[in-house]
DNA sequence: CTCAAAAAAGAACGATCGTGCTATTTTGCA
DNA sequence: TGCAAAATAGCACGATCGTTCTTTTTTGAG
């Protein structure tokens, strides 16, 4: 790889870091330069806008995402393997030190939803491959007869990307350590193996 | 009212608007004062700081929630009907006109999650007692049998509350029409009169 | 109506940021 | 090893922002 390449990505990888912790908007080419051992102009000069920069940020956060998320999870037999594999590895990548400061996908959803351009589009088209991703490994599942009967698919994963952002919510501001098991329940509960709804684990009286 | 406060009032309405567009943490005084007609020096008098005026605009936010959200759901009677005011009420709000670019307050969260100081002090309170006054519902459901045998209060808050992220997320983001009927019938399947999960909605072949 | 107090306006400051331009250093091939 | 090209540094400009200080306008009680 040209020197050029390897600096961009030394770059890039810093830059998701601080994403993660301030947000995508409010990445400055200079805090940003000081912390890869660069000059204003110098990484600059890499990407020409900053613009350019937050959406070159972007996709690096979606291209990770891929590689610690979905990757893993097809290596795991179709069906309700390979679906709890990808929530496991969505929810606990929230717990990683890879992103101290929580998804910078997930907060620049919010951060971009009212900001047309760009970085929007590609903001949108991520999380569209994501929610098609996992109504894949849903469907999947549905055809092993591997789900409750009668699921409905699409809701199916709108609930389970809620389960999602609600352990996000909950680990990153309420301090909450046990969302992680509350959202790991919560994909049992729906798409698991407890047909009937909830059997209470301790005896009835 | 005295003028300054009813000054005070209209500046924070307005700022509540601009913050559900842009987030909290750029509002900026100039733009903010230009919407409110007054001039920068005179906005900013009324609060001293722009920290203060954001834990002012959170504050405002907070109050709003409760006004538009909780105090209607307890005109209705304890139990599933309260319960089903107050979420329908939460999803609602996402599609009205009063908040343009989505909930300032979920917005927030991903801007000061990791930015300690009185704004996340009182985003975490807000949220905590959001999230209390949720579980009182489900648990004076519970104790009235009009919830699924065996359910877990706490969990049930959890999902619900992914519910209502997923559907902002949806609607804000993915321009999702359906995203609220999506909450709606998760919040059925999770709480309502499906005790079974999920009866096909046509009939099996 | 008067006039002191409250409210708002106006102007200016230091700091920070994105960006453009030029000089300097570093790279990698001949 | 020499040298053109690529990569980076240095510097400065204009714009924007939060904040302070002073002046002007508005309010409302006597």
């Amino acid at each position: 790889m040209s020197k050029k390449a390897l600096t961009r990505e030394a770059i890039l990888q810093q830059a998701v870091r601080s994403a993660s912790q301030i947000g995508i908007s409010r990445l400055t080419i200079g805090s940003l330069a000081g912390q890869s051992g660069l000059s204003k102009s110098g990484l600059f000069a890499h990407f020409g806008s900053k613009e350019a920069l937050q959406l070159a940020v972007v996709q690096a956060a979606q291209a990770q995402f891929v590689e610690e998320v979905v990757k893993p999870a097809f290596t795991q037999p179709r069906g309700m393997p390979r679906l709890r594999a990808l929530f496991h590895a969505w929810v606990m990548r929230l717990y990683g030190g890879s992103m101290p400061g929580g998804c910078p996908l997930l907060a620049a959803a919010y951060e971009f939803d009212d900001q047309p351009g760009a970085i929007r589009d590609a903001l949108v088209a991520g999380q569209r491959w994501q929610r098609e991703t996992l109504q894949r490994l849903l469907q999947d599942a549905q055809d092993a007869g591997e789900l409750p009967a009668g699921s409905d698919v699409p809701l199916l994963a709108f609930m389970l990307f809620g389960l999602i952002q609600s352990a996000h919510h909950d680990h990153q501001l309420l301090d909450n350590h046990h969302s992680a098991q509350l959202a790991l329940q919560g994909f049992e509960q729906l798409c698991g193996t407890a047909q009937a709804p909830a059997i209470p684990t301790t005896p009835a009286t």
